[in-house]
DNA sequence: TATTGTTATACTCTATAACTATA
DNA sequence: TATAGTTATAGAGTATAACAATA
C-alpha cells in the first residue's frame, strides 16, 4: 500500500483553518446585511477609538501592503465612512478618520461580532474556552505573529 | 468615552483567526517552492488514496461550488499532476484522477505539511496539544462543520 | 425536466512594482 | 535620495448564473 501519509484531520493546521473559516464566514455574512467585509469592519474598528490614522501605520498593523489599505480606504470612503485628510505638516501624508455616519455604525457592527461569537463558542465549557483563549495568546507570542487577520 | 466595544483581541474568534492565517501562510509559501496551492494541496491528497473522484464529489465535500473545482481542475491538469477522466457509464460524467507525476509529487508535500505542522505547534506542551485537539474536534462536529478549509 | 460539468462574470483579498508628490 | 501614498497588474479564492450535453 502507499498510505504511508497522515490523514489531512490529523493535522491541528487543518482543524483550526477548518474551524476558522467557518466563523469568519459567518460574521462575514452577518457584516454582508450592513454592507460592510471583515476587513472593512477590522478597519473600523481600530479607527473608531481614535481621532485618525496613517494608512501607513494601518498597514503595519494589520500586516497589509500600503497598496491593499488604499483600496480599503478607497472603498470605505466610496461607502462614506471613512474620509481621507491631507495631513497640515508633511505634504506627502494622508490620514484616515470615521465619518459621523461610519462611528455611528461601529456599535451595529460590534453587536454582530458579539452575537457572532456567541454562536460559534456557545458550545464551549466555560473552562475550555478559557484554555484555548490562553491557548491562543500564547501561540501569537510565541510564533511572533503582528498581523491583524482579515480573511 | 464612547468605549464600551470590546477590543478585537477579546474574541476567540480574532485569535483563530490570527493563528490559522499565520499556519496557514507558512504552509502556503512552503508549497509555493514546489509551485502548489493549499487548495491544490487538498485535492492531491483527497485524490492519492484513491482511484478517481468526480468533480461534484469533490465540491462537495470541499464545501466549494463546482464552478471553483473546475477552475481548480483546470490548474492542476495544466500543471499535468492530474487527468480528466470521460465515464463510460454516463456520458455527463467526469472523474479526476493523479497522474504519476502528481502522485510521485503527494510524499514530499505530505512531507512539508508535517514539516509547518512541527513548526507551528513546537511551543505546545503535550498536554496543551492534546487539549487543543479535542476542543477544534469536538468544536467541528457541534458546529456541524463538514468543508474541508481551503485558504 | 433534472443533473453533470464548464464557462462567464464579478467581487475580495493578496503581492509586486511602477509612479507621483513631497521631504 | 528616501518616504508617503496611489495605482496598475496579476493571481488565487469566493459566488451566482448561464450554458451544453446527457439522463
Amino acid at each position: 500500500m502507499s498510505c504511508d501519509i497522515p490523514e489531512l484531520t490529523a493535522h491541528l493546521g487543518y482543524r483550526l483553518r477548518q474551524l476558522s473559516n467557518h466563523v469568519s464566514q459567518a460574521f462575514s455574512r452577518k457584516l454582508a446585511a450592513k454592507d460592510v467585509t471583515v476587513a472593512e469592519w477590522t478597519v473600523m474598528r481600530r479607527l473608531y477609538p481614535v481621532e485618525s490614522v496613517a494608512p501607513s501605520q494601518l498597514a503595519d498593523a494589520m500586516g497589509m501592503t500600503r497598496g491593499a489599505i488604499s483600496k480599503l480606504a478607497d472603498r470605505l470612503v466610496a461607502k462614506s465612512l471613512v474620509v481621507r485628510d491631507a495631513s497640515a505638516t508633511d505634504g506627502r501624508a494622508h490620514f484616515l478618520r470615521l465619518t459621523a455616519h461610519g462611528a455611528e455604525m461601529v456599535p451595529a457592527l460590534a453587536a454582530l461580532a458579539e452575537q457572532n461569537e456567541a454562536e460559534c463558542f456557545a458550545h464551549l465549557s466555560s473552562a475550555d474556552r478559557a484554555v484555548l483563549e490562553r491557548i491562543l495568546a500564547n501561540a501569537v507570542v510565541q510564533l511572533r505573529i503582528t498581523a491583524t487577520p482579515v480573511e
